[in-house]
DNA sequence: ACTGAAATCGCTGAATT
DNA sequence: AATTCAGCGATTTCAGT
């Protein structure tokens, strides 16, 4: 676990807010030098706890105006890896999450209508150990960042 | 909903992968000059469907190891954006589905270790008209991006 | 819509305290 | 670990096609 001080911890604020802001603009909120600020996020990156920087997308200006969870069921012998393995070759599953107890998984699908969704389910209702879904529409949505 | 050709699809392809990719980078992959990059960006922002650029974080390693989610069920007259608004108070919570049927919303949440998920579940009971909770532990996850 | 060039601005590494 | 500075590369704007 790394040790981070209190500068650390608004640098990663800001970055979250926008992955892109540059050293300068960083620099001057936080009262250091560009080259110190560099040096600070450079070591957040080694040290593994900034992982990457993406882009954030409106998925439904895109056309893939629905959002679901499926919770996933699986017979007892089914290994985890298997689960996840199976699970994220289908293009519409965003996120795979195991889980203890019931259900087995979780998985959060994004997909363009109703007929595409129930296509979906069916395939993973097909593939592999499945022995149950139960399908969680989203209506609407909040996230932190 | 916009429109996007092959190109603007790639571009948004590579800064899903590297949101900090440079116009350089990505003209030379494309087959387009910078500025053209550049201008191409700038539309899907101005467009909306890019929302926005961040970091992604490790966040077991800055101690904040749990990740759950939680099922919560509402009184019958509890409208959608008390909901929402009462949950996105809680700093634990990272995101928030409002649902059609049964549960009324799922909370992603991250905490640093069961006690501490014990006390926002306790939390989040109190608050407001929730009548019922359910909550899943991850175990391990995996995500597109 | 894309190109190419010019000006500005930010990034990066080395030397220093 | 932070600062300063110099060299380099990226961003941004604009005229031209």
């Amino acid at each position: 676990m790394a040790e981070l001080d209190d500068t650390d911890h608004r640098l990663l604020r800001m970055l979250r807010e926008d992955g892109r802001r540059t050293f300068s603009e960083m620099a001057a909120e936080v009262g250091l030098s560009v080259a110190a600020v560099k040096r600070r996020v450079d070591r957040l990156r080694d040290s593994g706890v900034i992982t990457g920087f993406t882009v954030q997308v409106d998925h439904a200006k895109l056309g893939w105006g629905i959002e679901a969870f499926v919770e996933l069921r699986y017979a007892g012998t089914t290994p985890v890896r298997e689960i996840v393995a199976s699970a994220h070759t289908v293009p519409e599953v965003q996120a795979v999450f195991t889980m203890a107890g019931d259900p087995d998984a979780l998985l959060q699908v994004r997909v363009r209508d109703l007929d595409h969704l129930q296509h979906v389910i069916d395939g993973l209702r097909r593939s592999g150990h499945v022995t149950g879904t139960k399908t969680l529409m989203v209506l609407g949505s909040w996230s932190r960042t």
